[in-house]
DNA sequence: AAACAATAGTTACGCATGTAACTATCTTTG
DNA sequence: CAAAGATAGTTACATGCGTAACTATTGTTT
């Protein structure tokens, strides 16, 4: 039997990577706002597609629509976004920022890309071939 | 403001992939045996490394000591591993896997080891890159 | 050696999350 | 056009997790 050891196993290691950058990431928009992931993902793709309905929002950051509904919520108490009834399909709601949500998403947008280009200046050479990488995996897995 | 895309923010990719593989490989030990993923954590590390105290494992697989003792516990119950106590220190138990746990882990193995190898296929030429650029982060991220 | 600090492991608690059930609306079908 | 099915979003429930508190033991200090 070929020997596994847990340490160099891909799907531990990805794991761990991805847990230790969000951990890190956290930091990039913790401190200042105090934002959960979910949360984060909400207001990045509204500040990135201006209004969206909790469906395109999920469908645009991968959530599951509990953990939009949720972060919707928190972020509408927040007073960061406002929600209105679509015309067309009343069932739906038209997500938008508040002017205080796109101040925040602003503040947050410059750090965040910050924060990528540190970790891709780290990797040096090797960026490159990772994102080549990771694009390749997303295809054979997420389409 | 430079703009941020959040499908090809690093954070969110890394996070997907990684949950898209834990998935995927769930399938490989889920069907036949049932696995939560800290219990397979447990498991590798224990068919890996013969004994070891709860406290070695998490320190192996990167895990919180309560995550460790629920598996341990659940693993047991399954008859899958024994615990003794310690004669150095007796706060300690030093935990083996049964016949059974062995047989299991062994049957695992080579699942876990295919299923590695078929991403790496599918990665083609691209596979040592992306293990270097992995190796690059967990040396600036998790040292 | 007694007192205090540190450590291995467990558990109570609170929080986050996915499943499933539910409401309200829209779409399709007969 | 009425009935059945599909869809957007919310919520009750169960589960899994980390923090902090706890027990039992070991190590350290004086």
């Amino acid at each position: 039997m070929t020997k596994l050891d847990l340490e160099q196993f891909l799907p531990y290691r990805l794991n761990r990577l991805s847990a230790a950058v969000s951990r890190e990431f956290q930091s990039v928009y913790g401190p200042h706002h105090d934002l959960t992931t979910p949360e984060w993902r909400v207001l990045a793709t509204l500040g990135q597609f201006g209004e969206s309905s909790a469906k395109e929002i999920g469908r645009h950051s991968s959530m599951h629509k509990t953990k939009v509904s949720r972060a919707v919520r928190a972020l509408e108490m927040r007073r960061w976004l406002r929600r209105r009834e679509s015309e067309e399909d009343r069932r739906e709601e038209i997500l938008t920022l508040t002017a205080q949500g796109r101040r925040a998403y602003k503040d947050i947008v410059p750090k965040a890309l910050d924060f990528e280009q540190r970790i891709l200046r780290d990797l040096g050479p090797k960026a490159p071939a990772l994102l080549a990488a990771l694009a390749r995996l997303e295809d054979v897995l997420l389409r």
